[in-house]
DNA sequence: GTCTATATATTGATAGAC
DNA sequence: GTCTATCAATATATAGAC
């Protein structure tokens, strides 16, 4: 488990680092997300960023020219980050149910913080107001392709009989939103709260569930 | 299902009542809890919460010291509100699995606005590092009722073979994760999106889903 | 009772020093 | 390149007017 995640992990970082070619920048963002992720937009002080990333306050705008903007860019990047997870889940080889079981594993593993944090700025990003606007607009566009990449392994277990015969979108949006409270539940208690197996947590799309 | 959800929205708001006796401070309350859910604790201004309930900004300090101390008060009703609901359920006539069913629909009922804004308040206040450490002590201790009502009905349905014989807490972290994740999911697309059934939900907890 | 006006503090963003 | 100093804007909380 942990070695597949590790991968996932490093899919997300090379994208990253190929997104945002400059290292300040980068060093800014990536201590931009654990903050906003604990403390959320307007909680977010400037200093506190340029703190973390060890810069003094004002040296934040020689590389994002306000607040809202280092946002944003986070949002876009997480958005992307969720996308091409589940597309890469989608490309292994295997079963429906090995692809969804290593997609879940790699979600919910104890060790991805940083996917956590992630998930955090998107949950902001799509239930707050007190946000950007373009921050709303990119996350409601880039919400789609996490459900265009599972719906089509839903669908081809369905066809094997591995899973139930529910209508495919219900079963996404019960997917993701199982992940969604999960990943919350890991980032409240962290490691060592009792946590469903993966196979407990994808019963709900299972035939015969095997327990 | 609606009419034994209107139940629990009236059990909350008599509780709410007997707490709050003074009707302008349940009128600042109710408007802020709305607010704090949609822009959190440090995206509110004073103003927004008296604006929507027809004060002007400075009055509102007749009634609370500070915005803290709203938000502290909001999410100790909130902790009582949700240890409440649980008991409720664990109090009914029926099966383990009526009870729990019951308090899934009562949780997930699309028209208990409500009810998702106390979830988001909780979540800030258990995720948020931006919060006063009061609204911090209080989610930690108050959390625990919840569970303390709902591992009986657990370990009640496991003894009559309902359920599967799983750690119950495991059991009980889940459950409540996941009604977590459906009920931000609902936050987040509201009323009109693909949505799971109450069984398909508690498909994790049963022995022999019938689905 | 309720509002208006204001003192005080915080912070986002700029610009100039080293 | 990086920081310090500062301006301008916004918000909290108070106090006094009606």
């Amino acid at each position: 488990m942990s070695e597949q995640s590790e991968t996932l992990e490093k899919r997300f970082m090379k994208g990253f680092e190929e997104a945002i070619p400059d290292k300040g920048t980068r060093q800014i963002l990536l201590n931009a997300i654990e903050v906003f992720a604990k403390k959320g937009l307007a909680g977010t002080k400037i200093k506190d960023i340029a703190a973390k990333a060890g810069f003094s306050q004002g040296f934040v705008y020689n590389y994002f020219k306000s607040k809202d903007d280092i946002f944003i860019k986070i949002v876009d990047l997480a958005a992307d980050g969720a996308g091409n997870s589940v597309q890469y889940a989608a490309e292994m080889q295997g079963t429906p149910y090995e692809k969804i079981y290593w997609l879940t594993e790699a979600f919910l593993c104890p060790d991805s913080i940083a996917m956590q944090h992630w998930r955090l700025i998107m949950l902001q990003a799509t239930t707050s107001e007190a946000i950007p606007e373009e921050a709303v607009k990119i996350s409601k566009e880039k919400i789609k392709k996490p459900f265009e990449h599972l719906i089509p392994i839903i669908i081809e277990g369905q066809k094997s009989g591995e899973f139930v015969d529910a209508d495919a979108m219900t079963l996404a949006v019960t997917y993701f939103s199982i992940i969604q409270g999960l990943g919350i539940t890991r980032m409240q208690y962290g490691k060592n709260i009792p946590f469903p197996t993966t196979d407990m947590v994808l019963s709900f799309l299972r035939k015969n569930p095997s327990m």
